[in-house]
DNA sequence: AGAATTACCTGGCAGC
DNA sequence: TGCTGCCAGGTAATTC
């Protein structure tokens, strides 16, 4: 499911086929996605040039010639796939400079088209998201920190905003659990179910600990909150950086561009053996907010 | 006001 | 085999 890495991994390899491009046409396939579409959208996207690609929490952002700034949340399926046009040789049927290119089995699927003019030809980007959870929006960019996605978010897990001292001023004399305040995209943006099970993990804190324990009585943070801070940036990082090297393979094989699987050391492992080095303790699954959390409580305290 | 719960959506899978 | 029902999860809306 697209956290943040996953998002920044999107956003790196669709750089390549979109920055630089003219968006020839904006296809939309149906009149929503979770939300409807902005009014007019198709229209006020063609005929555009994506001038650069960015990213902000999970929102992928789009960056148009025009001053406005088309925002992507891919919801929990969602992704998108690049195809190349090519230009059939010598065959009645092909239109000369017209997009040529095998269809896809999963297409019901395929919601909004962005076509593109590249330097190379004709070229295809997908979003396809069976479960529609995904949206998209546009606001002028100088408008977008305003935005109600925006506006309330926290300072991203990979900056320097995000410190021990923050988090103590978000933490102190809080009763909510961790999981629950590290998932509140107002603390943190950008982690979700499961690098949070991974980050207090690694910090071997248990996802039911109250927040405000981690802050002394003068609010001053502990060191504990100090290592989970590193343990949320650590765990980030290295996410982002199996994404980037999963990202080769993946383009080549089908295009997509999506959720992966990583390898992860507590999420989904209920039942089998915790991997903190001489633990010996069993990872166990319980329900937090209706969702599931995975922990050691061997070791995470 | 802030926290907890539910709605949204469909594919996949367990169980019968 | 084919059906039912539940689970996954990010965000918004609703309820507490």
């Amino acid at each position: 499911m697209p956290e943040l890495p996953e998002v920044e991994t999107v956003k790196r390899g669709l750089t390549p086929a979109m920055e630089g491009t003219r968006i020839t046409r904006l296809e939309l396939r149906r009149g929503d996605l979770r939300f409807p579409f902005p009014d007019a959208f198709a229209d006020r996207v063609s005929g555009r040039t994506i001038v650069s690609l960015g990213r902000r929490a999970k929102y992928l952002l789009v960056d148009l010639d025009d001053g406005n700034t088309l925002i992507s949340h891919l919801g929990m399926s969602g992704s998108f796939r690049i195809e190349e046009g090519r230009i059939e040789e010598g065959a009645a049927s092909g239109v000369p400079g017209e997009f040529h290119h095998a269809r896809s089995k999963d297409e019901k699927h395929d919601h909004v088209v962005f076509h593109l003019q590249a330097a190379s030809g004709p070229r295809r980007v997908v979003y396809n998201d069976p479960r529609r959870f995904g949206f998209m929006d546009m606001v002028g960019r100088a408008d977008l920190a305003a935005h109600p996605f925006f506006r309330d978010l926290g300072p991203e897990p990979t900056g320097n905003e995000l410190g021990a001292a923050y988090l103590a001023e978000r933490f102190r004399d809080k009763a909510q659990p961790l999981k629950s305040a590290l998932l509140d995209q107002k603390n943190i943006a950008g982690l979700g179910n499961i690098y949070v099970c991974e980050a207090l993990w690694r910090a071997h804190l248990s996802p039911i600990r109250a927040a405000g324990t981690l802050v002394t009585a003068t609010g001053r943070p502990k060191a504990q909150l100090g290592l989970l801070v590193a343990s949320i940036r650590d765990v980030i990082a290295d996410a982002i950086a199996a994404g980037g090297s999963s990202l080769r393979d993946h383009i080549q094989t089908d295009g997509s561009l999506g959720y992966f699987q990583h390898s992860f050391s507590v999420y989904d492992r209920e039942s089998q053996a915790c991997r903190t080095p001489g633990c010996g303790g069993t990872v166990a699954r319980i329900v937090q907010a209706g969702r599931s959390t995975f922990y050691c409580a061997t070791c995470q305290k």
